[in-house]
DNA sequence: AAGGTGACCGGCC
DNA sequence: TGGCCGGCCACCT
């Protein structure tokens, strides 16, 4: 049980608040390795163990929902946003920028 | 121990 | 806005 970059991830992602979203590279920025974005990717991939950690929150810098496929059903995902009240056409975040939530260590 | 992989990013056109 | 390209680096064989 040690800090990992894996669990890192996961502490950050928690902490995303309702409602809001963030992008893989601020959330590699946040944990000091701004170039690691692809891990962070990779991490919430191995978070489908575990329950809290909302990782339908967490999109490209687009705003489009590239982790989509990784959720259970088709649109899992986008309707987990939209039950937030995020608006979701054609696989992107509306009004990305008002909804973004900027990790703050 | 070395190489492959990826839910990305930034720059460029 | 969209597409392409190169770099990135922790994790897994």
């Amino acid at each position: 049980m040690g800090e990992n970059f894996f669990e890192r991830v996961y502490i950050l992602v928690r902490q995303i608040p309702y409602g809001r979203v963030t992008s893989y590279g601020a959330i590699a920025k946040a944990l000091g390795t701004a170039r690691s974005a692809r891990m962070v990717g990779w991490a919430l991939n191995a978070s489908h163990n575990l329950e809290d950690v909302p990782a339908h929150r967490v999109v490209n810098r687009k705003g489009l929902l590239s982790g989509k496929h990784h959720f259970e059903g088709a649109n899992l995902m986008q309707q987990l946003l939209e039950s937030e009240g995020i608006e979701v056409v054609n696989n992107q975040i509306v009004d990305f920028e008002n909804h973004f939530w900027k990790p703050d260590f």
